[in-house]
DNA sequence: TGCGTATAACCGTTTAAACGAATATAAAAA
DNA sequence: TTTTTATATTCGTTTAAACGGTTATACGCA
């Protein structure tokens, strides 16, 4: 019960939803979605670590950079109903998609 | 994005869990629902007007008595997972349902 | 009309969570 | 070793929501 709930309350959140929406695509670290969602990253990384509590991401840290992604599991698995029939049919969600695509391209540039 | 943020919202609290639960069995009138719950009249009311402001459950006035259902809408058929998948597997649920069930045959009573 | 029952609304208190700003930690690079 | 960068944590404030107790409304029935 107190799993279900969290979890449900992990994904009542509007900034969690958007992040939750991103990692769908691929594994991000902490400042590409700073970066893509324009938000603090006090914001990003407190909603990341509500997220990982909750069991819905995990993280992996490498150097000075933490890796987070979607947890794959049967007992959550409505989250991907939720993610690709209800989040991405709104234009908020789309975008944000855009912005990460947009970001990634630059930050490869960066680096070369 | 606001309507889909309240649906979330509205299944992550307990309370609103377990109403929901019993409402996928048959419609009921607040009454039944504090009786079988053991939860305060105002308690009970309260969380069936706000699954209504968030478009879950709808009701229907009939003498003294509000009687509430699920609404089906496409839009939220992820709900039905997490009730047959998720909560029905936790004994809470299954036990509120047998006391839906003994609630019901004990009414049934009274009025013969 | 007056009473009992079902429901909703109101009030005051308490708890949870969101936020920005600032600070701490830890690794990389200079 | 100092500086920079990425991330996490702390602090204080604000907002939302949950609660019990009480009161208001509205209908049915004597």
């Amino acid at each position: 019960m107190e799993n279900l709930l969290n979890v449900l309350k992990s994904i009542s959140d509007e900034t969690r939803l958007r992040i939750i929406n991103l990692l769908f695509e691929k594994e991000l670290c902490v400042c590409d979605i700073v970066e893509t969602l324009k938000i603090t990253q006090t914001k990003a990384s407190r909603h990341l670590i509500y997220l990982k509590n909750a069991g819905l991401v995990k993280d992996r840290k490498q150097a000075q950079w933490a890796y987070y992604s979607i947890v794959r599991a049967d007992s959550i698995k409505f989250i991907d109903s939720i993610v690709f029939d209800n989040l991405r049919n709104l234009e908020q969600f789309q975008k944000d998609l855009e912005h990460l695509h947009q970001w990634q391209k630059r930050k490869e540039n960066l680096c070369s």
